[in-house]
DNA sequence: AAACGCAGTTTCTAAATCGGGAACGCTGAC
DNA sequence: GTCAGCGTTCCCGATTTAGAAACTGCGTTT
């Protein structure tokens, strides 16, 4: 099917830096030739996969490929029952709460649930970021199997993201240990200057980590001595998705009451300095 | 390009009723060969926009195409706003917040932001419903131009999705018209039993409806009676989103000052019957 | 236990589709 | 008014696809 290669070759052009694009500049990207750049784009459109500014003739990506992707985070097996948890997260810390699973080399935001104290992170849902430069990513690192972390850092560079990004090995292999001990990774504006991150892991049915629940906030709200504090909100509910998922045995954590049914709003453990004005 | 319009009409088979498709079922669905169904699928999963289940072959929509998908929303012009402003809409109602746009002749869901009442409605970001069966889209009827409504309801039939669904052009056209009187559409469990929505447009440049801004929840919840000051929350938010997509004037909903900033979250303006347990 | 049936993958050949370069409108800039 | 840049169309050679049937592997049946 080289064709059809040559048409998702060209639609995956279409990244988070450069969402719009024209014949001309797919061309040189790809490689290939305008005129059958202009046919591809084209047949995308007429499937409403792509679609096409009137007025600059560039393309962007069309409803249907929404549409179409939704699919995969609506029938994602952690995804119904995440949805759920994340909005609980929400209510008892008033932070984002995130779900981040890992794609290939990377880590890939599959939900976010937006908090009171940061509406937009600039990270989006679907995008995909190295897997050293985030919390999500070091959580997933800290408990894949070593030869498969060797695999994925040996040779590799790490990629600078922001002047807090881990870049040197050691580092962040201390950070990794670090994690498997306390059960939550953390980053203090490593993906993004001026947000930290805490997060923990979610184990699927092999007890390999399916997915990482996070918390996104403003650095200057928390004070890092709560992070162990907001971890634990974290743990409980990973260990209700973690059961979902097939693993029956949640190592971190205290085993305290968990809060019963769908999230009767008690008394939110708000840990910003600041709280609401 | 006949071979990608293939592969896509194949992709596309992969809707919210079938997410998970074998090779079998989508040469029959499709009327192609079944080796060259398989061809196909393989390519896309070489891509990552399927992805196959090793244990029973059968295939669903992958990362990539998620990935791919969410550029659509993420680079929507309304959708960064509109995700700040659905959290205030739900921070001031308890309902989740919905943003729904009209498709070809239908209506996608394209952000919902949950709120405490209601955690899951079923009906998810990237689904598609007919107009008449959906606030949504009686709210994009009553502000479409006449005449493009008499040709997206003259011969077509109006769908029972539930028992509640209007079927009956007359009514159709006679809620349109309160629709344009009152400046908000409501369904009392007309797209999903048990559930009432409450919706209201959001303008464009050229005056057009662009999206609407609207609040789900349980019908045992809300006293209808509470209706209009529901929708006085989302006149203002829509009034909002209308701005900042180029239409200025927006002329449902009292001039009363609008909270300024981003969302102080102040006193909840909740209307269910039975509030936080 | 062996055979059947079903589902997905592979093989093969004719012929249609694609690939590549260059020419053609169109729009906006100078 | 002319020029430059972009997207689209055209054309021919040959690569690639379409389609039917055979193959493999797994689960179920007898």
């Amino acid at each position: 099917m080289k064709s059809l290669s040559k048409g998702l070759r060209v639609l995956m052009e279409f990244t988070a830096d450069a969402p719009v694009l024209g014949v001309t500049e797919l061309a040189s990207r790809t490689g290939l030739a305008k005129g059958q750049i202009s046919k591809i784009l084209n047949t995308f459109r007429q499937h409403g996969v792509l679609a096409q500014d009137q007025a600059t003739r560039r393309y962007s990506v069309g409803s249907r490929a929404f549409a179409l992707g939704s699919r995969f985070v609506n029938y994602h097996p952690l995804a119904r029952e995440a949805l759920v948890v994340m909005r609980q997260v929400v209510e008892q810390t008033g932070h984002s709460a995130r779900l981040s699973i890992m794609d290939g080399d990377q880590v890939m935001y599959l939900l976010q649930s937006e908090g009171i104290f940061l509406a937009d992170t600039g990270w989006r849902v679907g995008m995909f970021l190295p897997l050293h430069a985030t919390t999500a990513g070091k959580v997933i690192l800290a408990f894949l199997p070593p030869l498969r972390v060797d695999e994925l850092l040996d040779g590799a560079t790490l990629v600078t993201i922001t002047p807090n990004t881990i870049t040197d090995p050691a580092t962040l292999r201390r950070d990794l240990a670090e994690i498997r001990r306390k059960g939550f990774g953390i980053s203090k504006g490593e993906t993004t200057a001026g947000l930290g991150t805490v997060g923990v892991p979610v184990f699927g049915r092999d007890g390999h980590v399916t997915a990482v629940l996070g918390l996104v906030f403003p650095l200057h709200l928390v004070d890092w001595a709560d992070a162990p504090a907001l971890a634990a909100i974290l743990h409980e509910h990973a260990r209700t998705l973690s059961q979902g998922a097939g693993c029956p045995v949640y190592p971190f954590g205290g085993s305290a009451p968990r809060p019963t049914g769908t999230s009767p709003p008690q008394a939110p453990v708000r840990s910003g300095r600041r709280a609401r004005a």
